[in-house]
DNA sequence: CAAAATGGCTAATTCAAATTAGCCATATTT
DNA sequence: AAATATGGCTAATTTGAATTAGCCATTTTG
């Protein structure tokens, strides 16, 4: 990782822990092991910073979309997949996702700051949802609809039993971001959740 | 309203929209309708100021709680209510509660801002955990609770049960606070919500 | 009613943080 | 190998926000 790179992650650390204004160019140069002035060689200013993160991670993420929808469209054709989704597979996939996405050190800190940044600019706020409401409600809803076709999930809504498998995830997630020390107890919660849910809308054959 | 509460309004709404970090004193004083400096005949500092909503929000919280043990204590002696809990009844409930916590201002204002400073300090973190997470998941579980009793809802789960209600809410919530143009879509969803809850978890004689 | 407290103001003061200037060694290019 | 670009440094500079000093009118209180 160059200087530069190492910026970007120093100062996402930093954001994510205090937020943009509370962080000052010296601490993420003394982080990178460089003076302040320095960090000018790299970037126009601290804003400037900022900016790269975010462009950083849309392209993360977009690339990580890209892959997920190939997934997604190979998973479409195979719907034997579904059918076999028993109730500890479907435990073991909620598991890994969430632990994914809260031990996943760009994932966590990006959400983290964009957590504290989302009411100081529009841009801000559409990010987040994208991220964190509207992307995971339709790509999750998408596996459903395939799991509804096959017969393995039953449901009249399928955008509410998306809402219903997702929203405590994702509040489940916020507590551990908030307080690390509780996420025994939510995992604990996530695995009662998964299996009421499998159980509320599972064929129960 | 006096000067002293004048400015712990005005902070609330400034600290609200930008974080504490992005509010300066003469912003609160403008708004106020005083010179920065006068502010400190009333508050020792720009933190003091910080401290002081957070004890009056306090003070109020518990207020708001102790009148809701009554009401819930005198609600578990009359099994009736809860008996009659019909769809209609429970969605009429679900969006009071829902509007009055996303436009009551300071319900609303004090939940943004401590949305911002919660990873600032571990104090704020509990504060926000307690607010949102444990004391609804704990009053709204000892609601379901009786009405598991009466016959009303069935499970074998009540706390999971009572995530299943709460977490969607506290989503649709957040993303009314981030995007306040999309309450109409997030009203719509919560009914669904609700409607669906109450089909999966009903008697459904 | 006199004295003390209150709450406002303007004019400093202080201080910290962002940024710029300008120097220098090393690496890269031509 | 000369010329140029890169990326580091220290020492300013600039700026802007928090806070203090000290004045004054009004209100409250003994």
């Amino acid at each position: 990782m160059n200087t530069k790179e190492k910026i970007l992650d120093e100062a996402l650390t930093l954001f994510s822990e205090k937020g943009y204004a509370n962080v000052f160019v010296g601490d993420i140069a003394e982080r990178v092991g460089i003076k302040a002035p320095s960090l000018y060689k790299h970037y126009k200013n601290k804003q400037a910073i900022f900016d790269a993160i975010i462009d950083e991670m849309n392209r993360r993420f977009e690339e990580q979309a890209k892959a997920m929808q190939i997934n997604g469209n190979d998973a479409a054709k195979d719907a034997g997949i579904y059918k076999s989704m028993s109730e500890d597979r479907l435990l073991k996939l909620g598991r890994e996702f969430f632990l994914y996405y809260l031990h996943d050190d760009y994932n966590r800190k990006f959400r983290k700051m964009l957590t504290i940044e989302q009411f100081h600019e529009k841009d801000l706020a559409e990010e987040y949802s994208k991220l964190y409401v509207d992307d995971p409600l339709s790509y999750q809803g998408m596996l459903f609809g395939f799991m509804v076709t096959a017969g393995v999930l039953k449901t009249d809504n399928v955008q509410v039993m998306t809402l219903h498998f997702y929203a405590p995830i994702y509040f489940m997630l916020t507590v551990c971001d908030r307080q690390p020390e509780r996420e025994p107890e939510m995992l604990k919660l996530l695995d009662a959740h998964i299996i009421q849910f499998d159980r509320l809308y599972g064929r129960n054959e």
